[in-house]
RNA sequence: CGGGGCAUAGCGCAGCUUGGUAGCGCGCUUGGUUCGGGACCAAGAGGCCGCAGGUUCAAAUCCUGUUGCCCCGACCA
């Protein structure tokens, strides 16, 4: 490919729209466009790296046994109308009617048709287990898209479905998907990228594993504790509370008008919020209860745990009418549990002489013991870890850290296989269900993953194994006839073996070196005036590390070593 | 869905307060001089000033509405 021919503006200037360094690399460089919110086109150099990726991606998930398969991109209602997930997960499925009027949607994973196709073609246990796959487009109308390729709404995905006759057996083949993963992010580049605990959240099922590049352009909360490598996804992570040591005291009622606010509160009563404890009231997915949650004063609710905890979506409560409760006062002590549910998180478990709500405008109580004076049944751990807690398996001190979620992986149990009767004949001659697992990655998300973890202030250092192309030659002085035939000579040479780009605009070196940069290439040589006249070319890497003039007959040997150690 | 911001040439922006011929830099075209980190000179092309109403002799500018985009939060395989 000539550059002089490659479609595809690059920018001196950063793009107004753009923050993170892949969104605005991406656009700087000429390789996405944007036609409307999450929706981008690419450009040869990101569709370069995309197919890159898909090939290492396919030939990993080949490694583990998958078979290729590709599903339609739209699929009828009634398919996820038996799952239940027509309904379930409404607000991102784009929905429409055909032209006969019957219901359809746009695939935003594709759980349901690889239980479709598998269900006729799969009867007996002794194809089992199969995994199959599919590299695709997917969309979701997320209510948020963000950051380039980060968070779109439609996007490429690689999703592959795996069936087993016994949970045992799922978990076996988890492994292998699970070290699978970790190859892939190896082989693309970023072997940083770690596996996390996770929800499971509409996937439904149980355990599960997200992989998560540590970066702060990520839009994941991800808690670490260095010590024992503990790693988790905000949205589940646990930590171990210090807790007061507190003489028990008598409750004594105390008028403090006007203070509603923790912090207030804290400052009323010259004690650390640890020594509060708070209310936390939600709204429950159909239900008319009001839900309050108790916790210390120092912590938050954390929504996906507390959603787990009561097995229904919860949401902030904005609705105050009809709630017969004393905002700004509510109190576990003497609260009318009449109408309402109560959470008690385990931070107030045995705590002692806590400040808590009175129910009553104006008051709060002081002296609340939580084992003499509330005794509630259980508790259940609702509140968000903070930087600092303690880690329950070693003690350690957690840290948190941003994350960009680039794949997943999760174990499904028979949701989907029970809930759209997939059944198999086992070697006893019953009819069972499989069980069931899944397999995502991002491929676009990934990409801008790669431009995260591997830029510089000029834009960004590809990978050899998934760069656009592995050569750039800059062909300087162009319009001297001597340079451009040594060039163009080279150019063909090189392009039987390796994939070359060629400047050969007669522009700037500066423009050319700048564009260069853009493009990311790992290899580049230099074709000069000043270095022909030595007979030489100059070898550059993208990254800066090497530098070195090579005899013009010496190049395709030197180039043979390099290639063979990136 | 809540909060904030922005829409003027391909990109980055000024002009709007106080209405009066639509501007600058980069990029693009042509010619010339240059030629190792985005060079210089000259001459050009390129605009429904997001869209729709309104006020006015006159609207990029004032008013109303609307749409799109960005950021933060909520949500999220």
């Amino acid at each position: 490919m000539l550059v002089s021919k490659l479609l595809g503006e690059r920018y001196k200037e950063k793009p107004g729209e753009a923050i993170t360094p892949s969104h605005i690399y991406l656009l700087r460089g000429g390789y996405i466009r944007q036609m409307s919110n999450g929706i981008y086109s690419m450009l040869l150099p990101a569709k370069k790296v995309t197919r890159k990726i898909e090939q290492i991606i396919r030939e990993e998930m080949d490694a583990i046994d998958g078979q290729e398969v590709l599903f339609p991109v739209v699929l009828p209602a009634e398919l996820w109308q038996e799952s239940g997930r027509w309904d379930s997960v409404a607000n991102r499925l784009i929905r429409f009617k055909d032209r006969i009027g019957h219901d359809m949607l746009l695939g935003m994973t594709h759980e349901e048709a690889a239980v479709h196709l598998a269900r006729s073609e799969v009867k007996s246990y002794s194809k089992y287990p199969f995994m199959i796959y599919q590299i695709q487009t997917k969309f979701r109308d997320e209510s948020r898209s963000r950051g380039g390729l980060i968070r779109v709404r439609e996007f490429t995905m690689k999703d592959a479905y795996s069936f087993h006759t016994s949970q045992e057996d799922l978990e076996q083949y988890y492994e292998r998907a699970f070290q699978a993963y970790h190859r892939i992010f190896r082989r693309v580049g970023i072997p940083e990228v770690v596996s996390v605990a996770s929800d499971n959240g509409m996937m439904g099922g149980k355990v599960s594993h997200e992989y998560m590049l540590l970066t702060d352009s990520g839009e994941d909360t991800i808690v670490l504790c260095k010590d024992c490598g503990y790693k988790s996804n905000m949205e589940v992570a646990v930590s171990k509370i210090a807790h007061n040591i507190c003489e028990e005291q008598a409750i004594e009622e105390v008028y403090t008008p006007d203070i509603k606010d923790i912090d207030s509160l804290a400052n009323f009563f010259k004690v650390s919020p640890s020594r509060l404890m708070k209310a936390a009231v939600f709204a429950v997915e159909n239900s008319k209860r009001p839900l309050v949650v108790f916790l210390r004063g120092d912590l938050q609710v954390n929504e996906a745990k507390l959603r787990n905890a009561v097995r229904a979506n919860v949401f902030p409560l904005t609705d105050y009418e009809n709630v017969n409760l004393c905002f700004g006062f509510i109190g576990a002590y003497g609260l009318d549990a009449e109408g309402v549910d109560i959470v008690y998180d385990i931070s107030l478990q045995g705590e002692k002489n806590l400040i808590g709500g009175a129910n009553k405008l104006g008051y709060h109580l002081e002296g609340i013991s939580i084992d003499r004076d509330i005794k509630p049944d259980n508790y259940a751990d609702v509140a968000k870890v903070n930087e600092e807690d303690t880690c329950t398996k070693c003690g350690g001190k957690l840290t948190l850290s941003r994350g960009i979620e680039v794949g997943n992986i999760f174990q499904l149990d028979t949701k989907y296989t029970a809930g759209m009767n997939m059944t198999f004949t086992d070697i006893d001659g019953k009819q069972k269900h499989p069980v069931m697992g899944c397999y995502g990655i991002g491929v676009g998300r990934l990409l801008a993953s790669i431009i995260e973890a591997r830029h510089d202030e000029y834009g960004p250092i590809w990978p050899m194994s998934v760069a656009p192309w592995q050569i750039h030659i800059c062909l300087l002085n162009s319009e001297n006839e001597y340079n451009r035939q040594v060039g163009f000579n080279l150019y063909e040479k090189l392009g039987k073996t390796y994939d070359v780009l060629m400047d050969d605009r007669n522009v700037a070196a500066g423009t050319q070196f700048a564009d260069a940069d853009l493009l990311g290439i790992p290899l580049r040589i230099v074709v000069s005036k000043r270095n022909l006249e030595k007979g030489e070319l100059e070898l550059v890497t993208r990254d800066r590390k090497i530098k070195k003039n090579v005899k013009l007959e010496d190049i395709e040997k030197e180039l043979r070593e390099m290639m063979n150690e990136m």
